[in-house]
RNA sequence: GGUCCGGUGGCAGAGUGGUGAUGUAGCGGACUGCAAAUCCGCGUAUGUGGGUUCGAUUCCCGCCCGGACCUCCA
């Protein structure tokens, strides 16, 4: 196989890709909300759509990778009121944050990082065009959108409208004509950040920024949006509603690519259930590669299910594929990774990826070279082995501290004295948190535990 | 309640209508002063009951179990 071949979640299926543009592919993440720290579960999503950014740079010249901040929100809202300070202020920290923590896990940056607050303009138009051709409806200073001019409306989450206005478990706002009808804008209090529009001074619905900004950057039609599953409905749902009203004809995104959820002791990560975990907390028990690579261990439309076990399972791969480097350090070519690409291109098939590093870390331990080539360059195709085996290996050790202790066991070995070297080898695993490990003639190594 | 998805060895996790990858853990061996690493070898799995088929883990149906979504959610 050499085409890409992506589950789409418009059509339940598997589809060979075909871009709109081979020229130029274009492809929409939702991103972050900036009111916190980034969790695992939005590690993941955005370590899968990374790895399909760097697949896509492979097959196309030109590749233009939005994704959004969302520095439009009411929890943003609530924090800066508690806190008493601007909505910048609030999201300043948690787009930093954002930024160092993907960027510890070695994903690459978006080449247009749009945010809400920067879109006005286009949410407003958007707006304007919907109200014009009766897709939306102004009520008590909202906008709403009214799910009953679409009659596509509900289709891509394979939901019925009917079964939308049974199932509303929520408060019916008087001002909906229906139940199902979502906010397009809505009236800020003074108190509250807004902006001016033609209804009023407010702000615009989460969904309806999607829009605008996937619209700015990317047009009225482009190749991939990618998000959780969660976010199938309703924000998808809502987006496309808009997007397709609001430009008849479109069809906005063409592929639709959603990673399942991150579980913990097999439930969704969430705050209520305790089980939640930020990036940032994982990233201080686990270099960033290690969490990067767990999170390809399972495919991305199954759950994972994250552990402390599997952070152990995950560095040991690690630790094995970076002592096969170790052993080529010339085997710096660029050579074909069939078996990877293959499974990589077979909807970003990344546990099969994985099945073939090892087979090329097997071929390396047993001195072939090529070997080490392949398998560093199928690890730069998923964003892994950016360390040296040095840095990887020992990176952060204090040798200073050491030293002196290594010099006395190498003479105890010398001396035979075996009781005083194990017990130098203890010292250095305990306190030192160094493991040493002999080699033949009298050499040794070491590496962090 | 409605919609959808899944149940593979101790654990993690792919694939497949025809004797079930890969990893990790475990066990035995080689190597080592002992370890570690590496190498060789071993073992254990397709939730359950039917159906279709020459043959099903794979397709269909029931059941059991788990999870997601049903307007905060990656």
């Amino acid at each position: 196989m050499t085409q890409l071949m992506l589950y789409n979640t418009r059509t339940r299926a598997k589809e060979l890709f075909v871009p709109l543009d081979a020229e130029n592919v274009r492809a929409y993440l939702c991103g972050p909300t900036v009111y916190d720290r980034a969790h695992l579960g939005n590690a993941r999503n955005v370590v899968i759509f990374d790895i399909l950014i760097r697949l896509l740079r492979r097959l196309y010249p030109r590749v233009t990778y939005v994704r959004n901040i969302t520095d439009i929100d009411d929890r943003i809202n609530e924090r800066a009121a508690a806190r008493g300070v601007t909505i910048e202020e609030v999201t300043e920290g948690p787009v930093r944050w954002y930024h160092e923590d993907m960027g510890a896990l070695y994903t690459l940056p978006p080449d247009i990082e749009p945010r809400a607050t920067e879109h006005l303009p286009e949410i407003i138009e958007i707006i304007e065009r919907l109200i014009a051709n009766g897709h939306a409806y102004e009520a008590e200073g909202h906008v709403l959108f009214s799910v009953a001019s679409d009659p596509a409306y509900g289709k891509f989450s394979g939901r019925s409208t009917d079964e939308l206005i049974a199932g509303a478990r929520v408060d019916v706002a008087a001002y909906k004509r229906d139940a199902g009808d979502f906010v397009l804008w809505k009236p800020s209090s003074p108190d509250l950040p807004g902006w001016d529009s033609p209804w009023g001074r407010g702000r615009p619905g989460w969904h309806i920024e999607c829009s605008a900004m996937s619209w700015k950057h990317l047009g009225e039609n482009f190749d991939i949006h990618g998000g959780g599953d969660d976010l199938i409905f309703p924000h998808h749902e809502n987006e496309i509603a808009q997007s397709c009203c609001a430009f008849p004809g479109s069809n906005f995104a063409n592929v639709w690519v959603h990673n399942r959820m991150l579980l913990v002791n097999g439930e969704k990560m969430s705050k209520s259930l305790g089980n939640f975990f930020t990036l940032n907390e994982v990233l201080d028990k686990a270099p960033g590669e290690a969490i990067r690579f767990l999170l390809m261990r399972s495919h991305y439309r199954s759950t994972l299910d994250f552990s402390e076990a599997g952070i152990k399972e995950a560095r040991a791969e690690l630790d094995r594929f970076y002592r096969a480097i170790q052993q080529h350090p010339g085997a710096d070519r660029e050579v074909a990774v069939m078996l990877v690409f293959d499974a990589l291109l077979d909807d970003l098939n990344t546990p099969a990826a994985i099945a073939a590093l090892h087979k090329y870390a097997d071929l390396a331990l047993a001195g072939n070279a090529a070997g080490a080539a392949a398998l560093k360059t199928a690890g730069k195709l998923l964003g892994l082995f950016n360390m040296t085996p040095e840095e990887w290996f020992r990176g952060g050790i204090d040798q200073g501290a050491i030293e002196g202790l290594i010099a006395q066991r190498v003479l105890a070995r010398i001396a035979k004295d075996f009781a005083e070297s194990d017990r130098i080898r203890d010292v250095l695993l305990k306190e030192h948190g160094v493991i040493i490990e002999d080699k033949p003639g009298g050499a040794y190594e070491i590496r962090k535990a």
